[in-house]
Order: structure tokens, then sequence, then C-alpha cells
DNA sequence: TTGTTTAATTGGTCATGTCCAGTGTTGGTA
DNA sequence: TACCAACACTGGACATGACCAATTAAACAA
């Protein structure tokens, strides 16, 4: 099962196939334990507990003392779940979720985003974003312009750019800062979107890096305050 | 400096005295190396890099493969940063933090309430929150009975609750679900806190609970709009 | 001087082994 | 039957030791 001529840690490899078997449906409730993941994929119980710990960690698994671990029933809501979808978040609220773009291409940057990112010139892409056809909120993003134009080859309409991101462009994702306030549209949205006068927005800065933190996109959105909120779900162990 | 006859474990004592070493600034920058580490307070390397993991979980230390681990230059607001310390959010925004009591009573919960937290009854608290003396919002708490009647002993003004709540009461929060949305401030709020007419409020509703799933606490928050907003940095490591 | 190699240091990974601390079962005793 | 002690699990906490991989600075060669 584990590939020890492989580059990629054991205990990631691990963690990858016990994520898949939650995944899969094999395992649910109570997963092996410790000794037993030891026999059976050759390795310490070292590499079993971080691979597990991972997965604790990010909420899936959940460790019991003396009696075992388990699969989270409710998994908690990564930044991930949170953050790339937008469309999961609308579904959430049971409604269908979609995405219009409205514009894409390469320009200068403003001196706020230039201080947030350091990136001179970015790709600026523009999307309406839709819950049972009715708009909820526009979406500006920036991108490092390598990253950018490799995504305007997809169809970006009803697109998730974080699945692009990942699972297309091949790029991880790792950390990620959001700024939620409250204020306005602009006024070139609000016109576009036919929104009365006087509809307050929930305004979301994000930025997101890679490993290394490069920055991989700057975005602000606005939604409409009445058609849209954001769920946060945490958890954390303590000493 | 580590006590074995302590039932705390090393690992944790160990963090504890790197956290502390960094709040008084004994730690800046590079920190020792893990090596280092065990030669001082004669631990393994092992118990040493679960104590830092802990810290680099906590946004607290930045691990750089091949130089060292240092001290993170913007912490990670991790959970408890957000949701326990408004008043770290007000420090962080540059003004004075303060809370007022307003009232705090026994009551019959609402079915909204009810509904979200199972409780019938609830004790409730509500606060104003000031920054730089200038009242930026509303919080209303709804505490389970027992916990209610204990928190009520101290002085509600100005103290952090979860701070109340997990070193006084002994309560060990585990998880929160917080929703972020939009709306207007309660015509009671609005003028009681003289604010005019029409400013719209940033609503945070936050769940507590502890290890065991337990509900600890039912949060409704209102903030204005123009004053406040919510940092959230996450990380996650991927496979 | 400039570029390259080497060595030392740091964190990353993994194995092995020991003991402790909860949890549940099982079997015997009152 | 009701209770309790022993035992067999589980994860938690360490220690020790080995080797890998990234980084950087010092020594060396062109």
């Amino acid at each position: 099962m584990l590939d020890y001529n492989n580059s990629i840690a054991l205990h990631i490899q691990l963690k990858n196939i016990i994520e898949k078997k939650i995944e899969e449906g094999i395992f649910t409730g109570q997963i092996p334990s410790e000794r037993q993941f030891m026999e059976e994929y050759h390795v310490s119980r070292s590499t079993v507990r971080e691979a597990i710990n991972l997965l604790v960690r990010e909420g899936v698994l959940e460790k019991k003392h003396g009696k075992g671990t388990f699969v989270s029933l409710k998994p908690i809501q990564d930044w991930l779940g949170n953050l790339s979808s937008t469309t999961d978040t609308i579904m959430q609220m049971g409604k269908k979720p979609g995405a219009q773009l409205v514009t894409h291409y390469l320009t200068e940057t403003t001196p706020y985003i230039q201080e947030k990112t350091g990136l001179k010139d970015a790709y600026f892409i523009k999307r309406i974003r839709f819950a049972d056809d009715m708009p909820i909120g526009v979406e500006r993003h920036y991108y490092p312009i390598e990253i950018g134009v490799k995504l305007i080859k997809y169809d970006l309409n009803d697109a998730t750019l974080y699945d692009l991101l990942e699972n297309h462009l091949g790029i991880r994702l790792a950390e990620a800062e959001q700024t939620i306030s409250g204020g306005i549209f602009l006024d070139e949205d609000r016109e576009f979107m036919k929104m009365p006068n006087g509809t307050n927005a929930l305004i979301a800065e994000r930025i997101i890096r890679d490993r290394n933190r490069e920055i991989i996109e700057f975005e602000k959105a606005f939604y409409r305050n009445d058609l849209y909120t954001f769920k946060i779900n945490l958890s954390r162990k303590f000493g």
C-alpha cells in the first residue's frame, strides 16, 4: 500500500489512504487502532499518529482516550470549506449556486492592493454570484499574471476558482487571511445588479497564499446583506 | 525549569515556558533550535517538537526548514483570538477596548435560541462594547443557568467573559460555530447607544461548546458596520 | 574577485521501545 | 443478582537514535 520509494512522506501517504477510505465509506464510525495501522502498513506508531493527527486537526477524525479514533460525524468546516466554495455556502442555504463571468483583463493594481499583495500588475477577474438565479454578490479576483493567464483558459462561468487552482493548475493553497466588514456596494455593481439604492453589503477581503507564502490571490467580494451570511465552524484542542 | 512530578505533560510545560518568554520579549525573532531546547530542559526532541508544534498551530511560531524557528511577526489569530476576545480585536485596531455591563437576569429563551441550544431557560447577560470610549456594539450572551449564576459573581465590566469561563470557572471551550451576517440594530440598542437611524450592523452569532459538545454559550452580537470588522486568519497543511 | 565545494546547523521523517491513563469487558465474589 | 477486581484494549507521553533535506557560511579553487 505505502510506497517507500516515493518522495512523499509515509505519514502523508497514510493520511491520504485513510482520508480516501473515509470518503469511500469504508471507514465509518471507529477506525482501526494505531497499533493495527502499524501492523497493516508496516510503519511505526509515530508515523501512524502523525497521519491521524493531521486528520484530527482538519476535523476529519476525533480521538477518544481509551476508546479509539472515530470519523467525525459532523466534519468541521475547515477554511477550504469556507473560503473556496461560496458554491458550498450557497448550497448549504438550500439554494442553487451559480456564477457568471463579467470581465477579465490584465491591469495595474491600486496602491491598496499593491500594499496588500506586493503585485504591481494583476490579472483581474470579476464574477457575479447567484443563488437560485438571484444575484447575491460580486467577486473581484486579482491573480499574479502567470496564474491569471492559465486560469482564463478555462470556462470561468459556474466554475469553482479554487477547484481550478488546486486540481487543474496544481497550486496548493496553504493559508488565508480573511477580513469581513460591512459597507455598501460600488455604484457600478449596484446598477449592474439592479439593486435598490442603499442595499448594504457584507464585504469579504481574502488573501490566499501557498506554502511558500507566495500570493496566489487577492479577492474582494461584496454580498447582499439580506441574502448572504458567513458561517464559520472551528475547533481547537487545548493544553 | 520543568517539573517532572507535575501532572502537567512536559511538552505542555515547555510550551507554556516558550509562550511566556515570547510574551516577555525574551524570545524575539529566531528562537533556540530544537536540539538546544533538548539540552537546556533535559527532554527528548519529540517533546520539544510537540511543544513547538502546538505553538506553530496557534500561529505563535513559524518553522523554516534548514533555518530555524521564529516568532511570528504577525501571529495568526486562531479562533480563540477571534472569538474570545473582541478585546484583542479592538486592541489590534489600535484602540482602547472596554465593556460595560447593561443587565443580566434569568429568562426563558426564545424558540429560536431554544432550537439552537436546547436550553429552555438561560442566563442572559448584555454588554456594550467600546473602542476608545466609543460604543461599537452590543453583545447578548445566553448561558446555561449553572454557568450564568457563577459568572455573575464576577465583575463583568471590562472582563473578558471567555477568560472568566476558562480560567476562573475551569470550563474548557472546545469548539465554536460562528455566523456572520449583515443587518440592522435593534431599536432598543440604537436608542440606547445614540446611533443615527439606519446605522447598519455586522451581526455575529456564536455557539460555543465544550469537549463533550455541551453548550456553554449562545451569543448574538451587533457591531457597527463602520467601526468594526472581523479578521480571520487560518492556515492548514495539505497532503 | 568570483564562483564552487564542503561542512555545520536546522527542521523533517521515521523506527523502536517503555510506561501511563482512560474505557470497557469479563469473571469471580459477596 | 449485584458488585468489584483483574485484564485487555485504546490513545497519551516520553526517550533514544538514525538518517534526510534545506539553508547558510566558511573554505577553497578558478
